[in-house]
DNA sequence: TTTTTTTATTTAATCGATTAAATATATATT
DNA sequence: AATATATATTTAATCGATTAAATAAAAAAA
């Protein structure tokens, strides 16, 4: 590879010391120098085509104006929004992103934070794993500045961004319940992690709240890594015995997705035989034969203020944590209508 | 910012210099070092916690084991898909993928290029915008490593892995002839790259051969940035006049997905009214009530090919080019079935 | 003109690693 | 024991920037 251009380069070009060179290019110390030289020390620099390398900057700075982000995947529609706001966000402070997918593996969030940081990021965005409780620890003993993205654990005092999950999960159950349906079902994930606890909340809570009765056949939590299966036999379960579902709520998109594809190889109609909703959007849904009702999450204002937060933390490094919760919409729909 | 533990630091808890510490630190060296003092140092870098500063070691060595990636939009599901393919490959050779979107636009893929070039990126893998060759040759001027995905310049010698839009756009448009239809009409977007030119070729060829006559209301080039209103008009041009078509090929999944709603608020029957084949597939594809007929590209080997030319590239600087073409494969489905 | 002050430029250290070359130490050979 | 050889360790330069401190040159004050 030819080597690139060096301030060294202009310095011998123009006959001056790298410092002068450095000086004129570093535009608030550009008074130091003389006009004349800068001039001439700017011609050069744009007759070689200059690019200055970040690399070393970074070093002896101790900066290198990048964000790690780290999600579950990458290729979920939810992240890859999420994502793709947090670049267009970065990019306006001068930030790259530099991506990992985790796959809910705290062992693999683990190798991501310890390579990432290796490379000096400046700061990391994370939907922590599931049992990542250390990593997150981890960072704020070498004080590397981050935020929790749609997840967040309670019991430690960090920067985040979420949305209010419980209120959320609540009012989509009692849209269910208001429109006539006393058998409402859940699918959530098998997961310890907050968010999805207060999904299930909501749904427990708004289903008592009405005096209705939980079924312990109505609620099912699915292995991520088993999810196909598991939730066809979760469905099964819930639409078999003597009190079959008359409705059913999907905590995630992914659920959403699969628990409807096999919903319709069953042939059920929605809303006449079940009716539905599903947390997240999804462009999938649009196409859904019966428009669905479902939870509407701030993507963009997640990852706008996922940003100010970090890029504040790293700039000032303030003391204060940020705690950021936004409310979702339920968009109502065909597929909760009255029975 | 808490400091972190340098090479230095072990060294002098040691009692050696870095020198000493590097060579045990890094495999192929260590037999340099007795193990006496070899077992001591690692000792050390244990107890501190020794995580080596990559930017130092990048700048040493003109190395940085990072990988740009540039995409249109990461949030588009196809490239997202990609992306996480890359990512995954990537990881196994010890690469990081930094990525951008260009949105399309060539000026903001120059600004990526630079902004990533200074950061030392060890290689390029891009989806090119329309008129980025002048990007390309830079690259290659500067003898920085690339590939490009999904889109090429055939008048340009690079390396490439991408379908063969041609023949996947011909098979589709003749199965849509040969289950009757006439008047088949397309969706393309308007522009100049080779890919997109493939396709639309693959569409004429495909009608010329089978003697079709070709309606100039038949074939529309949508603008990218006006993606919603111009496929309102063109599929309004299609559907009205005195042959108005009787199936449409979609030549990307935005176009399938943008056209599709438009055609359902008309109340068109898919595919009794009208058949459809769509370019990629899609989440909301599934959740169409006709299953369409695509035409499946593999993105995973997409990627594969693509780390593994890069890598190849960057590690042997080869001279020559590795120009990969994939076959694309027709999933048919219910969506084009005979009239 | 000499001295002081201001302005411009250079020197040299630094960030944290790597590594060729120099040096020191241990081991083998005669 | 003296020399040759092999092994272990250190010194110092380097990657390409930044910047405090030293120095040089010019302008202002005495």
């Amino acid at each position: 590879m030819k080597r690139k251009v060096s301030l060294k380069d202009i310095a011998k070009k123009v006959g001056v010391s790298t410092a002068t060179v450095s000086y004129v290019l570093s535009k608030d110390k550009e008074s130091k120098v003389s006009v004349k030289v800068a001039e001439k020390v700017k011609k050069a620099a744009k007759e070689l085509n200059y690019q200055p390398n970040q690399i070393a900057k970074s070093l002896k700075m101790g900066k290198t104006f990048t964000i790690g982000l780290i999600v579950a995947d990458i290729s979920n529609p939810f992240f890859s929004h999420i994502a793709r706001k947090i670049e267009d966000e970065a990019a306006k402070s001068d930030y790259t992103v530099v991506f990992g997918s985790s796959d809910e593996k705290a062992e693999r969030s683990w190798d991501l934070i310890n390579f990432l940081a290796n490379r000096q990021v400046d700061g990391f965005i994370l939907a922590p794993t599931e049992g990542s409780e250390d990593q997150i620890k981890y960072l704020q003993e070498q004080n590397i500045p981050f935020v929790l993205i749609d997840r967040y654990f309670p019991e430690i005092d960090t920067n985040y961004v979420v949305i209010d999950n419980y209120k959320a999960a609540f009012k989509a159950v009692s849209r269910l319940i208001e429109t006539g349906h006393k058998r409402v079902g859940m699918l959530a994930y098998l997961n310890s992690l907050h968010h999805m606890r207060d999904r299930i909340n909501g749904y427990t809570n708004a289903m008592k709240q009405n005096q209705l009765r939980l079924d312990s056949n109505w609620l099912h939590e699915i292995n991520f890594f088993n999810l196909e299966n598991e939730v066809k036999s979760a469905i099964d379960k819930m639409l078999s015995g003597d009190s079959p579902v008359d409705a059913i709520y999907f905590a995630t998109n992914t659920l959403a997705v699969t628990g409807l594809k096999y919903i319709d190889s069953l042939n059920y109609k929605i809303p006449d035989d079940l009716a539905i909703i599903s947390f997240d959007q999804g462009e999938a849904f649009d196409f859904y034969y019966c428009p669905l009702t479902y939870v509407k999450q701030p993507l963009d204002e997640l990852a706008i203020n996922a940003v100010k937060v970090l890029t504040q933390q790293i700039e000032n490094s303030s003391e204060t944590t940020d705690k950021i919760c936004l409310s979702a919409q339920l968009i109502i729909r065909k597929s909760c209508s009255a029975i």
